[in-house]
DNA sequence: TCTTGCCTAAGAGGGCGACC
DNA sequence: GGTCGCCCTCTTAGGCAAGA
């Protein structure tokens, strides 16, 4: 018997899942089902692809070459499947999309009409953090990235697609809310809360203490948009937010905006994707629906 | 000791081609 | 068209080893 798709996605599946028995589940299979498919695609090419060192299963060296063809192999059957499925003006297909945390307030806005002008487009939509995002970008796992800015060594095709700019927010209470004409010297004691490192916003933060010479004390690192708000709103410090991602605390008050010489920042939304991948015709037209770069405001 | 997960064996079910 | 046999894919059952 030849290599079979059918083997490569379940191979596929359990270097990602790393376990037999998760790739099962994702699979809908049993454990021995997957183990067999996997066992027949060793036996065919005559190498192990997977070793098991306890209870930790490892891809070998000949695994790693053999995932890194299955990825393309099935990325462009999938892709096919689709094309041929939009010669037929079916538009069926699927878009796998990653987005960093915060992009998911502005993310999910523009797929709910992208969803219904494409009915049959199946729509996987992962959040993670950056770090979280580059790794599946290496490894080629979905179709688009959505994040704040694409760092210069990602091998990467990119365009901004909307308006990111980046607030100062506060406790409603704070002394400096309402304050007109605020410059940097007048937050330069106040206690920041900082995003996790890798941030694209605490980047954004980082870079305007320095240039302006400052260097506010932190008082608290959190790896979540909603930790740093909620940590904001109860006065334990000020804090650097994409403005769409405090949208709903600003209009109800909960937060306020401070008016600092510098701010807001303005940044893009960018969407990504690898260098040379051939994308789908789902995320084609979703990439056609994104606004262009010139009417960013 | 218990739990979890890998691995094997045996067998069921369905697709498909050959044959009548 | 119906039957048979082969093969593939899957499930269940159970053994075994590692880790908590």
């Amino acid at each position: 018997m030849p290599v079979t798709l059918r083997q490569l996605d379940i191979f596929r599946t359990v270097a990602r899942t790393g376990s037999y028995t998760r790739a099962a589940e994702e699979l809908h299979l049993t454990q021995p089902a997957v183990f067999a498919q996997v066992r027949q695609l060793e036996e065919h090419l005559q190498t192990p692809l997977i070793e098991r060192i306890g209870k930790m299963l490892h891809l070998t060296v000949a695994g790693e070459t053999v995932l890194a063809s299955a990825r393309t192999i099935l990325d462009e059957v999938a892709s096919l499947e689709m094309r041929l499925a939009d010669l037929k003006g079916l538009k069926r297909g699927r878009l796998a999309l990653c987005i960093v945390s915060t992009a998911k307030y502005d993310i999910p806005g523009r797929l709910g009409p992208f969803s219904r002008a494409n009915p049959g487009i199946d729509i996987a939509l992962t959040v993670g953090n950056r770090e979280e995002l580059l790794a599946r970008f290496a490894a080629n796992e979905d179709d688009l990235y959505i994040l704040g800015t694409v760092p210069e060594t990602l091998q990467a095709e990119w365009r901004p697609y909307a308006a990111n700019p980046l607030v100062v927010v506060a406790a409603p209470e704070h002394r400096l809310a309402g304050r007109k004409g605020l410059g940097p010297e007048d937050i330069a004691s106040e206690p920041f809360i900082l995003r996790e490192s890798g941030s694209g916003t605490r980047a954004a933060m980082e870079r305007y203490f320095d240039e302006n010479g400052i260097a506010p004390p932190v008082t608290m690192e959190l790896g979540a948009n909603e930790a740093v708000k909620e940590a904001v709103r109860t006065g334990l410090g000020l804090s650097v937010v994409s403005r769409g991602s405090a949208e709903l605390e600003l209009e109800t008050g909960r937060l306020v905006a401070l008016d600092i010489k510098g701010f807001p920042i303005l940044r893009h939304w960018h969407v990504a994707w690898p260098r040379g991948k051939r994308l789908s015709p789902a995320a084609e037209a979703f990439l056609d629906m994104l606004a262009p770069e010139q009417e960013i405001v």
